[in-house]
DNA sequence: AATTCATTTCGATAATTATCGAATTAGATA
DNA sequence: TATCTAATTCGATAATTATCGAAATGAATT
């Protein structure tokens, strides 16, 4: 589904292709006017409009001895339709895997035993590891601050910073000032 | 201004760089972020936002370490809107001789003098000669059928072909049964 | 000031593709 | 049927460009 819209630019990528076009878009016309027209080849001519069929941004008609080919205009509008809905350019980082760049860099930090080698000096690299290090916490569970720092040994001794950090990238918060910790939902 | 929008097209026109900006639209990334999630070197990424850059679809904040990319959705938005639409694509051809084609017909028919070597059999050529015939005879003027011969004769001997081709792709008219001709405005 | 890190630039390579001439196909005319 | 004509396909070439490693840049931390 991706490809389609590929497909679609690559079209419209190209001076000639794009003056094609506009040309249709005033009125029909054949393989060897428009190589007349632009002054190339008709294989070339050829070519270019075989790649605007394929996205159906233009259709041909046989007319005697012709190939008239017109620009479909119902075509263009449905596109516009899809393009200004911006839904596809979503979709078309859909099979993205967005955690790819997390386990990365926790591969990078992370000992055999899941404990770290160091805490990230980087931003970007600390809040990769603070969001799996925050998945030993559970959802919805009240912890103390005891308790925290029993679960952050696991991964490294200083639990201190490890804690600070969490709260101060909002992926843990803490009651008021002596309370209990939570995991905030993500 | 042709260019402007090749290169706008040329900038999406991959799927790489379609996913790009399929992530972006969710939210901003730095490059090696990207790298992480598209499988690519960080020099590759950057090459791709360069060209998106260019076109103005995205752009860069320096965040301590890091170049932060985003989405810059009203470029985008209105880019979409107008590059699609009919009007834009005439205007890609607006810099296309469109009498090219007319001239470079009757140039392969035209004698030294003037004269047709022959009435051309295909009907696309016939059309263009005909276009090219039927400026012998003044806008609003009218024309008795002897006067029309008289002007026809300059081009071909068979001046009654001429001028039932002429009124046949409606170039002129004719009054009535037996009436007055003359030229019909283009 | 020195170092570390992310990014960009440069140079090279491989893949894509625009263009054209030659050969082929398909349609229409005589 | 034989012959034209326009269009397409094929093969080759030249130009463009996606990708990456290496080197350079520039910002930020120690």
């Amino acid at each position: 589904m991706n490809e389609e819209w590929v497909s679609f630019y690559k079209a419209l990528a190209d001076a000639n292709r794009l003056k094609i076009v506009g040309l249709l878009a005033q009125k029909p016309y054949s393989v060897e006017q428009l190589a007349a027209l632009l002054d190339l080849k008709p294989a070339t001519i050829s070519h270019h409009l075989a790649r605007l069929a394929e996205v159906g941004l233009v259709s041909a008609k046989t007319e005697s001895y012709y190939n008239v080919y017109r620009l479909e205009e119902k075509a263009l509008e449905e596109r516009t339709r899809r393009l200004l809905s911006r839904e596809d350019f979503q979709s078309a980082a859909a099979d993205v895997d967005v955690d790819a760049y997390d386990r990365k860099v926790v591969a990078d930090y992370k000992r055999r035993d899941g404990s770290l080698k160091t805490i990230p000096a980087q931003r970007k690299k600390l809040e990769a590891v603070l969001r799996h290090v925050v998945k030993a916490f559970e959802p919805g569970k009240r912890y103390s601050e005891k308790q925290v720092n029993k679960i952050l040994e696991r991964f490294h001794e200083d639990t201190a910073s490890l804690r600070r950090e969490l709260v101060g990238y909002g992926l843990m918060k803490r009651e008021g000032g002596g309370g209990d910790y939570w995991r905030v939902e993500s």
